[in-house]
Parts: C-alpha cells; sequence; structure tokens
DNA sequence: CTTGCAAAATCTGTCTACAGTTTATTTGAC
DNA sequence: GTCAAATAAACTGTAGACAGATTTTGCAAG
C-alpha cells in the first residue's frame, strides 16, 4: 500500500505507521475540521479505496473513532459521523471548567524553567501567527499553550482535556464560520481580544499566581461558551455548565 | 461462531450481537475484574481461539480496549494489559472529585419521582445484598446508585464517570483484597460504614439539599482514596487530588 | 551451568473471498 | 406521475490465507 501524505515524514523507516493508524489519524482530523460533516455516511469500501488500504485496517480505525464517540453506526449499517447538539457541547464546557482549575494549580506549582519558557513561547507565537494571518499556526500554539497549561495534572487528565479541547474545536468549526482573511474583521479581531486573556494567564502562571491565573481561564472559557451560544442557537445556557460556573473558584482561594 | 454465554440472551435472534462486541465485553469484564492481570500478554490467535471466533472480529475489538487505554501495545507486538499505578488512579480521583459535584447538583435540581424511588431502591437494594453477604449484587447496586446520582450531568458526563467508576474498581480490586464471607471482617465491616453515608447522600438529595448530599459524596471519595492509598503504597498522596480537595465545594455554597 | 546463535514455532498486519444484509434502481400496476 | 414490489448493486461481518516480524526452542561453544 501506498501511506499518502506520510511519504515525506520525519523518520526513516525505521518504525513503519501502519495502516490503521493513518487511518485513524486522517478520517479523526477530517471530522473534527468538518470536512466530513456531521451525519456523513462512512462507507467502508469508499474508505477503504480513497485511502488505498483493504477494509481490514479500516474498520479497525473506525472502531477506535467509535470508542471516540466520533462516529456512531448500528450492526450492519453503515457508519456515520456523530452529530452535535448543544447539550454535548454544554458538557464539553462543564468538564473543562470543572477540571482545568485543578490541573493548572497543579501545573503552576510545579513549574520549570523550562516549561515557562516553552508557555512564553507558544504566547509569542501566536501574536505572530495573528499579526500574519496564519489561523492555522494560530490553532496549533492555541491547543499547545491550553494543554501546556495544564500538563500538571498528568496523563490521564492530560488525554481528556486533549479529547475535550478537539471536540471543541469541532464545535467552533462547525458552527463558527470566520473570516479571518480580513485583518479588520470580528473574526480576527476576536484573536487579539483573546491574546490579551492568554497574556494574562501567563503572567499570573509565572509569577506563580494560580488564582488570578485560574480566573482568567474562566473568563477565557466563558466567553468562548457565550460566542457559540450566541451564533448556534439563541436558547438559554443548558444546565450542566450552570452548575459548572456555580462550582468554579471564584476570586478567593488559599494559594 | 458460537457465542458462548449470550446463548441464553434476553431477545430473540432479533438484533444478533456481533463477534467484536461480544469479545470486547468479555475481555473488558476480565481486564476489569483482574482475571486478566496488569500486563498480562494477550495474543491475538489464542483469544480468538478462546472466544470461537476470527482474529478479525477480535482485532476491532482490542482495537476499542485501545482506545479506552486497558490495554497496551506497538506494532507488530503482542498487546498487553495496561499496568495500574498509583499516579493513574489518582488522577482518577480528581477527576471524580472536580466533577461528581457539578453533576449531583444538576441531578438534584432536576430529580423526578420516579428517579427517587430508583435512588431509594439501590440503596436498599444494597442493605439487602450486605445482610446476605452477596457482595456481586452489592458491587452492581453501588454503581448504580453512584451514576444514578449523577445522571444529571447529561450522557457525556455520564458516559465518562462511568468509565472512571469502572477504572476506579479496577484499581480497588486488583490492590484490595478482602474477605466479604465472614460477616465481621473488616472489609465486611466498612460495606456497612459506607451504607451510612450513601444514606446520608440519599436522603440529602431527596430533600433537594445538594451542599449536605456533595459534602457527604467528597467524604466518601476521599475515606476510598485514603484505604486504597493505605494499602496500596505508604507514600503520599499525590499533587492532583490533592488540588482536586482544595477546590471541590466545601460546606458553604449559593443552594 | 551460562552465553550466543540459528532454526522452528508462533504471532502480527494485511488482503482477498464469501455469505448474508442493506440500499439503490428498475419495473409494472394503478 | 406515484407507489410498491422485485431485481440489481453495493455494502457489512467474518473467515481464512499469506508475507514478514517476533518469540521461543534447541544446541553447541565457552
Amino acid at each position: 500500500m501506498s501511506l499518502p501524505g506520510s511519504t515525506s515524514e520525519t523518520a526513516a523507516a525505521d518504525r513503519l505507521e501502519d495502516s490503521v493508524e493513518f487511518a485513524y489519524r486522517a478520517l479523526r482530523a477530517e471530522i473534527l475540521s468538518g470536512a466530513l460533516a456531521p451525519g456523513a455516511i462512512l462507507s467502508q469500501v469508499q474508505l477503504a479505496s480513497r485511502f488505498d488500504i483493504s477494509r481490514t485496517p479500516l474498520r479497525e480505525a473506525l472502531r477506535r473513532l467509535l470508542a471516540e464517540n466520533l462516529v456512531v453506526g448500528d450492526f450492519n449499517r453503515r457508519m456515520r459521523v456523530s452529530e452535535l447538539n448543544l447539550d454535548d457541547f454544554d458538557q464539553i464546557y462543564a468538564i473543562r471548567i470543572a477540571l482545568e482549575p485543578v490541573a493548572i494549580a497543579s501545573t503552576i506549582a510545579h513549574l520549570t524553567a523550562p516549561s515557562r519558557a516553552v508557555l512564553e513561547n507558544h504566547v509569542t507565537a501566536m501574536d505572530e501567527a495573528i499579526a500574519v494571518l496564519d489561523i492555522d499556526r494560530f490553532r496549533d500554539e492555541h491547543r499547545a499553550f491550553h494543554l501546556g497549561l495544564t500538563v500538571g495534572g498528568g496523563a490521564r487528565v492530560a488525554r481528556l482535556l486533549e479529547d475535550l479541547w478537539d471536540n471543541s474545536e469541532r464545535y467552533r468549526l462547525t458552527y463558527l464560520h470566520h473570516d479571518y482573511n480580513d485583518p479588520a474583521s470580528e473574526a480576527t479581531r476576536a484573536l487579539t481580544i483573546s491574546q490579551v486573556e492568554h497574556r494574562n494567564m501567563l503572567n499570573a502562571a509565572l509569577a506563580g499566581d494560580a488564582t488570578t491565573c485560574i480566573a482568567a481561564l474562566l473568563h477565557h472559557l466563558q466567553r468562548a461558551l457565550d460566542i457559540v451560544y450566541a451564533e448556534a442557537a439563541a436558547q438559554p445556557r443548558a444546565r450542566v455548565t450552570a452548575e459548572a460556573l456555580r462550582f468554579a473558584p471564584q476570586q478567593s482561594m488559599p494559594a
């Protein structure tokens, strides 16, 4: 088989990526980016031929996506890309609001010199990406910054937050269609606004001030939540985030 | 193929369970119960022959368990049951501590008459199970009670908490070897103690008092955490739960 | 007894084949 | 033209086969 796209990989043929890993990554990326829209039908034979692999490894890739809830399907029927709904979006944010403060506090309490530099670099890189209007670069650095702030939670927490982040992006990409080519567009200005919040979070983290950092994060999350809710539907905030917001650490915390 | 164990199923051959679902369930149960110990080697050919299916569906079942982190493996090498470590256990509880209060508050705020009865029945059933020393029954009702208390969080949260619960059980079953045949054993008495906490949680929930219910839950979780830490290793509590406990809602809450 | 190495046995990743099912298309009656 | 049955096409689930990799076994040298 050919493994399209992985030809100019980093390493040599030392440790070959297998077909299922390849199909898994490709499909996952297409689903999260919206290239494969929610509800889209996934024919094994068509996908297998498109990726130039047989159905056996493709099925394994699909099975993994099934476990991640990115695809759904019944016995003997073709699978479909899972649908989006605000209730799920609500829960994603409820979990993030409940969990990220804990993880951030842990990260800040154990910050090392190199990881400080890494965090700082991500924020700087975001500035640059905005200046050049390189939205893909911004997305990558944005993700890395947020996940980097929460690594202190450990591997399992990181895995969960990574999954939630990618799913959040899926909702944002599907519900929000913004124009990032115009430097003066509302979308581009929103990026600049969020950068202010990122700087606040970074500075607080570097100063060892978890309280301020968490407050900035919660503000950040709430704004993202509001934007999607406003754009996707006029319906009021669902109940789980409401509870999460109520329970989230306020301006008063030990240290 | 024969599908051992599913012969006397509930429904007719209306909607046949496929081989991969069967293998998935069987393997998962064996891993979680400890029948397949952490680190155990999983040969595809042996498992396939044991389940009387071909390797094709078995691989799909394994792939799903891989996504759940219950098995690990490298390319071209046999997979193994994933190992346990206290750091992971710590994170599981950190997530539960952060998330279950939010979910419980949501549940209590929307409690219906039938769901009240269901919760009450679970606690009663646990009493009965203890009286008869039916530990399997107790485990099932215990799980159902806790998950029932948190259903208000929604499908995604429920799925996550279910996964965390099952993983918690895996740690408990592996690290704790208790004698439930002796009504006077320490293990059996621990069950009775936890029932007091369950009653507290139930009563608070039925009274619509989320604050008290959550406080009881956190006490419950912390005790379970302490027991495993005491038995598994004398090392001090890891950092993530420490943060989670610090952030957990205290005796003072809006409503 | 160990250690190292080669042969044998076993295993993994992938493909193809095939039975049985679902989906699409055609056909014919109204 | 519309609907329904019937036929055709396409698809799913599973088994089995094969190449290539890994693990185990057997055996000789130290």
